[in-house]
DNA sequence: CGTACTTTTGAATCGCATCAAATCTGGTGG
DNA sequence: CCACCAGATTTGATGCGATTCAAAAGTACG
């Protein structure tokens, strides 16, 4: 699935397109990376472990979870991709749990050189700083899509915030996308064609875009009036 | 209302306490920053303007919003307190408008010498670095927590994410709490009561916490994984 | 005392999740 | 090429829970 290490050794340059996140700061790290092969539910890191290693996620799913008293985990992050518990940088000790829901590949940095680059790399550290931001960027807008209740409005607003001019490219399974945007894949399927057929979207395969109206509100499109 | 700033004088010590996300760049940034009243719907900045300022809520509301052709406004981040717009540090113009939705007061801070503390100040860029990864995490977690479908799962994984040992005491209005939760007020209101009659909750003012139970509470929450 | 806001409870409605099932898709191997 | 399978996609029916509208009681503040 993957397909980005075999025997070993990395093919850098489909990982590097793959994870945009890592797209500026790899240079500096190849030579600190360890790629490894991980089992669904194995546990990198335990609460109060000492912080060894950045982990950055290639294929599968890594997981910062905390066990409440009831028995419940209790998910504080989820990683398909790229950087997991970027604050652990900043921390001596774990203060969740880290492990694979999924199995899969993932890189890993050992800290200390990982800070010292930090320190002495300009290039890295904005780049590690831009990629911080980014992701605040990106989680803010997602918080406030999710904070919105109808499918068709959390739809929109994504088509808004990520995509280009209104239109985007679905790198993802409508399912995935789902479970991105909190909703079941059928409120999602069904409000998708009811969109389409009011003549908001144009939905061509993975290409989602808003309809070039010619004026005003697409919302009579569908129906007529008087 | 904020009480921070008076006949230009900022009162920083009051304001560093209130506003954690400050706490430890404030002292290399005190030389730079300007205090600005703004009024409500005030346009701070519009798509395309160079960024010159970065701006910190400290009373009011700032939005970074994007207007939809059909429309209506996105909002892609609402800051009551702290920075606004981090991203655009590593940018040359604004992707979106910058205005508040309330009036208030702020900081700006000029991007030049902000970039130029970033290089030459080891301490305020670990700072730096540190806030934004803290500020990932959190938004992470409320992501999480906003795909929750429940109420009361929503409750229990903001006691277990945000509070310390399953306890937390409330700095808002509950209804401030709800809108962070992504629900009505109502509901919110009608599920902490629920939750403390079933005795899973100890509720006393402002501090909420997991009841001190013997055992045998068994109400699970989300099953699967993986 | 009056105003504005929060907290609280009640009742009706609506949208989404859920369960179920059929179709379609891509990939695998005989 | 076909049979087969796992997964995604699509459509239908149903119930629950959150939103919404409404109103009252509590609280802070000048």
């Amino acid at each position: 699935m993957h397909g980005f290490e075999k025997n070993g050794i990395i093919d850098w340059g489909a990982l590097i397109t793959s994870q945009p996140s890592l797209a500026r700061v790899a240079a500096s790290l190849r030579e600190l990376a360890e790629v490894r092969e991980i089992a669904a539910g194995r546990v990198l890191a335990r609460v109060g472990d000492p912080v060894n290693w950045i982990w950055s996620v290639i294929s599968g799913e890594l997981r910062l979870v905390r066990r409440s008293r009831t028995g419940a985990e209790v998910i504080l992050q989820r990683a398909r991709g790229g950087f997991i518990a970027e604050a652990s940088l900043s921390s001596k000790t774990y203060h969740c749990d880290l492990m694979a829901a999924e199995g899969g590949v993932v890189l890993r940095f050992p800290v200390k050189p990982f800070r010292a680059m930090l320190d002495q790399n300009a290039d890295f550290r904005d780049a590690w700083i831009a990629e911080l931001a980014q992701e605040v960027r990106k989680l803010r807008s997602q918080s406030e899509r999710l904070s919105l209740h109808g499918a068709a409005e959390r739809i929109i607003h994504y088509l808004e915030s990520e995509g280009s001019d209104g239109a985007i490219e679905l790198s993802q399974s409508r399912k995935a996308w789902a479970a991105e945007l909190g909703l079941s894949h059928e409120s999602l399927y069904r409000t998708l064609s009811r969109l389409q057929s009011e003549g908001q979207l144009d939905i061509d395969g993975p290409r989602i875009a808003f309809r070039k109206s010619r004026k005003g509100n697409a919302r009579n499109q569908g129906k007529k009036s008087g």
